[in-house]
DNA sequence: TGACTGACAGATATTGATATCTGTCAGCGA
DNA sequence: TCGCTGACAGATATCAATATCTGTCAGTCA
């Protein structure tokens, strides 16, 4: 058992990433994936109720890879306000990254996420928290005097929206696009320092 | 001359509004406009030149009442940070009432602002002034302390986009919205304010 | 026994024939 | 003369007939 030519989620996984690669997403069928599988479509039912459960699983596994750099960040140590930049950096460049290295791929995982809406919303709450985990670190340093931390997490993550969702992904060709990060960091950071102490 | 009956291209787009409104974008013709302005449609060709410069200046028409309020506050007196909250909260009004009064008809003017993107520039860029404008006042009054005062009005900008971008309309209906609102302008006006003297 | 197949019904997408719309312009009437 | 009309060509949208896809399930085979 457990031999190459065992027909696993997993499997069924990857393919369908490639088959979705290979046909766009409008015109990939569960068909196209049954038969790069070599199976029968029925079989792909099997293991995933329905096309748009594959879907949401295919969506997941995107959101996935993209969060296991940014947890690392958020779990590690240092002063917090460092980390809370290089983790806003590293979110938008993971973003900036996927969009200009295959722009149509990018939009396939985009339309994908619409759909799979409670999959994203898990996603961006893992996220949430980690901005928050970094922000109350900061506050135990005092490098921050943030009264709510959840409150001031989530405007760290609404100030930041136009550089890392996707709506907005047009805009990152804008040559002045690092200027801007910069500028908002510098905002955001002094926005959320403790202030020096008196003397 | 100049009487009621004479066709003028404010007549016209009152009428297109109208149309708009009735119709919905997809359906509305130039022929339904001729219709209902009661004139041939090639007529309604004498006064713009194509289809789609008729949209773009209903959408200049849009923009231009949306945004004068904000001028007036801009340009008004006082102390800068309350007129930079105002400011801001009064365009997140504006958007936010659209929305909510009538969500067919902000899509509509939504799809026509991804039409005439020239006509949206200049909107952001009057917008991105008057920012500019309140935050250099503040300067003056020595209540902000910010270096480059063009950058940091468009990190204000950029960083409220969740709450005046219509991409992000959707999530406008967030129980939660005021006191995010609240969380993130708190952020920035602590992040834009001058040092308290020392002693 | 349990994973897989393949035929099936209902839903969705494609296609090509037809109708409507956009934009032009010669000509009409004030 | 000047603003408007209405017929026209080419582009675009609609619609119904046809093909393909999704999701199910009784039956096959190891």
């Amino acid at each position: 058992m457990n031999e190459a030519v065992v027909l696993t989620p997993e499997r069924i996984l990857e393919v369908t990433e490639d088959v979705l690669r290979r046909f766009g997403l409008a015109k990939a069928t569960v068909v196209d994936v049954a038969r790069a599988l070599d199976v029968s479509h029925g079989s792909v039912y099997r293991h995933f109720p329905s096309k748009a459960s594959l879907r949401q699983a295919v969506a997941k596994r995107w959101l996935d890879r993209a969060n296991a750099p940014l947890e690392k960040i958020a779990e590690g140590s240092g002063p917090a306000p460092a980390r809370l930049e290089r983790w806003l950096r590293t979110l938008f460049a993971i973003k900036h990254k996927k969009v200009c290295d295959d722009p149509e791929m990018f939009a396939t995982y985009l339309t994908l996420a619409r759909e799979a809406c409670e999959v994203v919303k898990a996603h961006k709450e893992r996220l949430a928290d980690q901005v928050a985990h970094i922000l109350a670190d900061g506050v135990k340093q005092g490098a921050f005097h943030v009264t709510d931390v959840k409150a001031a997490s989530r405007a760290v993550f609404d100030a930041t929206i136009r550089f890392h969702h996707p709506a907005h992904s047009e805009e990152w060709s804008d040559p002045a696009l690092s200027a801007r990060i910069d500028a908002l960091l510098a905002l955001l950071l002094k926005g959320l320092e403790a202030p020096p102490r008196k003397r």
